[in-house]
DNA sequence: AAATTTAATTCTGCATACAATTTCGTTGCT
DNA sequence: AGCAACGAAATTGTATGCAGAATTAAATTT
């Protein structure tokens, strides 16, 4: 039980790029942190390294999980799958009030990419991403695609995240706005195939900031997440 | 380290229908048959509680995870969608090698569903199936398709557990001989379309068998699983 | 001065202990 | 006889202790 609750508090500060790729995960310095023993600490790592987060290597310290690029692209050809089939189920399925509520996000979204606002842009990309997984009315593909989302998580934050790229808080909007109108049409196969382009795109975003700053490590901000 | 080698073990008990969907894991009761602590064996009950295997309630007994008939038809299209994706993707990518090996396992496949050798045309319907994974050459998308293999294991197993259905073990064969000829053609879009076909009559063969279970119980074997 | 070996410290893996809660059997009541 | 309330036993959740391996620091050698 409490263990639970650290593997969230300890996922967030991973997604949050409080803790970067390659960082070491000290159990007692994470219970004395949180103020409970090493036990629960476990628990959540054992947790963590079951979905993908954290790697828990024997008797090693547990690091918060480095992709390289070849597993970042693989990772990301996934996730845009599966991201993808739940577009065209959700054009499918998605009930009348799922349908105002994916219209609302979006007018949202709009709002805070006019505005510049990252983080709002940010909170809403997951938000509309998320109610894109329970349209497609499939808790099981939800939940995995819900998992890929947070595998690739400390890495694809990085365009919200760094001022370099505040001009091209439009993109990603731009790209949701057609997705959900192609959900609202009920347009199945172009839900389909506009989140895996959607994806596909984020992914070369990611790929250029992270070989950017392999090479020009101090241009960027402080979130940033190193690859192999 | 022990409690990933309790994880696996456990896991083989789940699969192997030796622990059903819903039955009791008491901890100590675990550690003492497999000679270890109760640390170990809670280690390995998170883990498969994040894998979706076993479901951890606080303060209670952890079960085996028991899926509704309405969860297990979501679970099934979803794995059908994944596992399509990997035969799409073997179908484009496999090397020579892979091929190969693929040919060889539908033969052997061949050889054991025509002497109805259920034990081999089960093990190797697993390996088909493994080797499809493999030969997406993406090991994101082998991993949730395997991870979702293991979430509907208990459930479909039963075509090859029960008596009954001796006489349907062609049927898987063929199947697989088509999906095989569709990735040796490189036809990925047949690939794709006859693995999702596949998925889906084993589920109506595994909802079909479980609907029999649930008004004629004492009809089947001693491996069935019950659903909720 | 750099590198390699060695010693000390830190950290992990597992077991055990104890408190809190649930479960189950028993008793008492309707 | 069926059901509710109570109490004992069992079970989970967390903390702590200890042995062994890994990391870091020191010391010796080249």
């Amino acid at each position: 039980m409490l263990g639970d609750r650290l593997r969230n508090k300890i996922a967030d500060l991973i997604l949050s790029g409080e803790l970067l790729p390659g960082e070491r995960l000290d159990e007692t310095a994470l219970a004395h942190r949180f103020g409970v023993s090493r036990t629960p600490v476990r628990e959540a790592l054992q947790q963590l390294g079951t979905s993908g987060l954290v790697e828990n290597r024997p008797r090693r310290s547990a690091i918060v999980r480095k992709l390289s690029m070849a597993e970042l692209a693989e990772f990301f050809e996934a996730t845009g799958e599966i991201e993808a089939l739940c577009a065209r189920y959700s054009a499918e399925r998605m009930t009348q009030a799922e349908r105002i509520a994916l219209k609302e996000l979006i007018d949202l979204s709009k709002s805070a990419s006019d505005a510049g606002d990252r983080v709002a842009s940010r909170a809403l990309d997951e938000q509309i991403h998320d109610l894109l997984h329970e349209g497609a009315h499939n808790v099981a593909l939800g939940g995995v695609a819900r998992e890929m989302r947070m595998r690739v998580g400390p890495y694809s934050a990085a365009p919200y995240t760094l001022p370099t790229f505040d001009a091209l808080l439009t993109v990603p909007h731009d790209h949701h706005a057609a997705i959900a109108q192609a959900v609202l049409d009920r347009d199945a196969e172009a839900a389909h195939r506009l989140m895996l382009d959607h994806i596909g795109h984020t992914f070369l975003i990611v790929r250029n900031i992270l070989t950017v700053s392999e090479t020009n490590p101090e241009a960027l901000g402080p979130a940033r997440s190193d690859v192999a």
